[in-house]
DNA sequence: GAGTGGTCTAGACCACGCC
DNA sequence: GCGTGGTCTAGACCACTCC
């Protein structure tokens, strides 16, 4: 600890964090602005700008102009997950990562892909079915849809050492996504795959990602029977 | 759009971003510093590094002192979730909340539960079950144990009007926890209470949360068939 | 209108970590 | 050592929004 740390910004973060949560401010009170803060600490109000901005992207406080800041009513905490590519993900746990392409085709989709990402059905994209393995067990089964006139360079790209997933993260960036978490019982294809029984508990990653209004790919990722999601708050 | 935000930290994010992903600077380049860039955005360094920090944030770059900044090789992506009160989540789907209280006493808990959260199984906890209603279909089922000695307001509530989740919210601030997202087979139990089937795939969180050092509360949702959690990348 | 947070500036010192 | 990002300062103007 130097000096310069009695007063910085998170000094100042967690000092505000322990007199919300220890009731000096109550929910729904306003707190002090940041010029007063300021004198108090014997900062800079850029410091406690700083400060506050964290606080209240935790979701602690509520900020408005002219309003002030107020300790939140309903704090809504935000979870951040990581997703990472799944052969590190493997790898991290301490096992060896493999794959096994299972299909890889240029071809027509159905309805349900097209909709969700509003295209013509009428254009040929590329089908990706993967099975990724944990040391020898099945991890993950992977289906996905590539926009082949967003990245023509997946066309010549061989996916025996490379998954489409690391692939395309490192070659096809894109501006926006979204993704969606939920449960299956597995179907008879995937309880097979996944050496699991039909109908056990699967858990599901649904993600859709754009380049700007492009789209670029579609992918459902059915996670092998004991799968977790863990982050903290 | 006023003249001031033409060398905004937005504008510079934006641009930083847009130079990754249309490949003008590539994974794992090193990029200007930020007193070159502050002085190609024409503004000062404190702007730059307001922009960079969020890149950094979002995962596309990676910042080290000395060494710079570089393209990250893997971006990992971010996914915030926000863990919302059940009351408000079933509320802005349109529903209408109400809940049941299962069972509310005081206790000694399992060994699975003082294990997890690092508490002698001799000490009674407060356990309530709950079942979560939207309109009038089960929506989410709620096992929680509630360590007393960190809250002892909590003995005196009635959780008729407002639910235990919400009260503790409001009157129990934490100052860190966990949370696990996975997919389980219904048990008998909650087949019956989620008017599921026995076996039907239900998506599970299971949350803990401290006060510092001291364990607060434990608890397990299990939400009926259908029930997704979904957010923007 | 006026109070509050949001942002920018120009400069400074420091911490880290590669060499 | 020394280059880089991390942070702080004092001041300024602006944008929002409540009154």
């Amino acid at each position: 600890m130097t000096l310069s740390e009695i007063n910085s910004w998170q000094t100042i973060k967690a000092e505000v964090m322990r007199r919300i949560v220890e009731r000096v401010w109550l929910p729904g009170d306003q707190i002090p602005n940041e010029v007063d803060l300021a004198e108090e600490f014997g900062c800079a109000r850029a410091t406690v700008n700083r400060a506050l901005r964290e606080v209240a992207e935790a979701g602690l406080v509520e900020r408005r102009r002219k309003a002030g800041t107020r300790v939140a009513l309903n704090p809504t905490r935000k979870a951040t997950l990581e997703i990472p590519i799944t052969r590190l993900e493997v790898e991290q746990r301490g096992w060896r990562w493999r794959h096994v392409i299972l299909e890889r085709e240029e071809t027509l989709p159905p309805a349900v892909v097209t909709t969700r990402l509003g295209l013509s059905d009428k254009i040929p994209m590329l089908h990706v079915r993967t099975l990724h393995y944990a040391d020898n067990s099945p991890f993950l089964y992977e289906d996905r849809w590539v926009n082949i006139s967003a990245i023509e360079a997946i066309r010549s790209v061989n996916f025996q050492s490379i998954d489409a997933n690391e692939w395309l993260v490192q070659n096809a960036p894109f501006t926006r996504g979204d993704i969606t978490f939920s449960a299956a019982n597995a179907t008879e294809l995937e309880a097979e795959l996944l050496e699991a029984k039909k109908g056990a508990a699967i858990f599901v990653i649904d993600r859709t990602t754009w380049n700007g209004d492009i789209p670029v790919t579609l992918v459902r990722l059915a996670y092998a029977p004991g799968y977790r999601v863990h982050t903290e708050l």
